[in-house]
DNA sequence: TCGATACATCGACACTCGTCGATGCCTAGC
DNA sequence: GCTAGGCATCGACGAGTGTCGATGTATCGA
């Protein structure tokens, strides 16, 4: 049974907090070290919105139009993509809290969420992104 | 396709700079506003590869380890995955730039690439996280 | 009241992804 | 050389995802 690295020193844990993580190789710690099984679902749940091509460009749009919202009719024709795309793609990242929804009138408002997406750059870099 | 492995991130404008931006509504504007298609491609590839409960893990149960390496045979046991889907994360992520691997003897070690997930949190929120 | 419009939902399809067992490669030790 | 062990790759399978056309819903104007 080889032990490789087996030194008990931890610094601070980029990637969200972790708990303990330090079997010499290849034992059977088993524990819940790392991110708990439901905390890596919910994140990686969120960053799953952000895994598709369309709808980077989505959020890049929406966040720099004037008012920072945006109608479902103005992101079909850019993106070269069908109304039902769209709005398909606008409910998977209203569902991921990136976007919220705000009807007026005929029109479908989508706005980032103050937030959102720092609380997300947080995980992957808690103490900054220079 | 070639390795990505670090590349260039920009910062300014909120996830990702853009251009211009405001019909009125349900206008052609047509042009290429928002992310290039290619860029956003690329950036979808690297939120893909967190968006993974195991993945996340995986990167957490490293960032966490005495000097940020691991090998494969620590992770298949806390994740309770087989070795060769341990395996395939981790390509996945070295594809990505998210990981580096180095070969010692029998074992492969990977580590965090340096500055990789900071500069996928500064694509997300330039100016900082909180 | 009726038609037009903007959007959401549904059903279906092709494609990708996560996972596994089986197998191959490579290094270390005998 | 030969064997053992760690890891990568391959092939396959089920589940999930992105896209579309068709249809439903709600609001506005005539």
């Amino acid at each position: 049974m080889p032990t490789p690295v087996a030194t008990p020193v931890r610094r601070e844990s980029p990637v969200v907090p972790v708990q303990e993580s330090e079997a010499p190789c290849c034992v059977p710690s088993h524990g819940q070290e790392s991110l708990l099984a439901g905390e890596a679902e919910a994140l990686a749940a969120r960053f799953k919105a952000l895994a598709d091509p369309n709808r980077l460009r989505i959020l890049s749009i929406v966040s720099s139009s004037p008012e920072a919202e945006t109608c479902v009719c103005d992101l079909s024709e850019p993106l070269n993509l069908g109304q039902p795309t769209v709005s398909h793609h606008l409910k998977i990242m209203v569902e991921a809290g990136l976007l919220t929804r705000e009807k007026r009138g005929v029109w479908a408002y989508y706005s980032l969420v103050p937030g959102a997406l720092d609380s997300l750059a947080a995980t992957l870099s808690p103490k900054a992104s220079r």
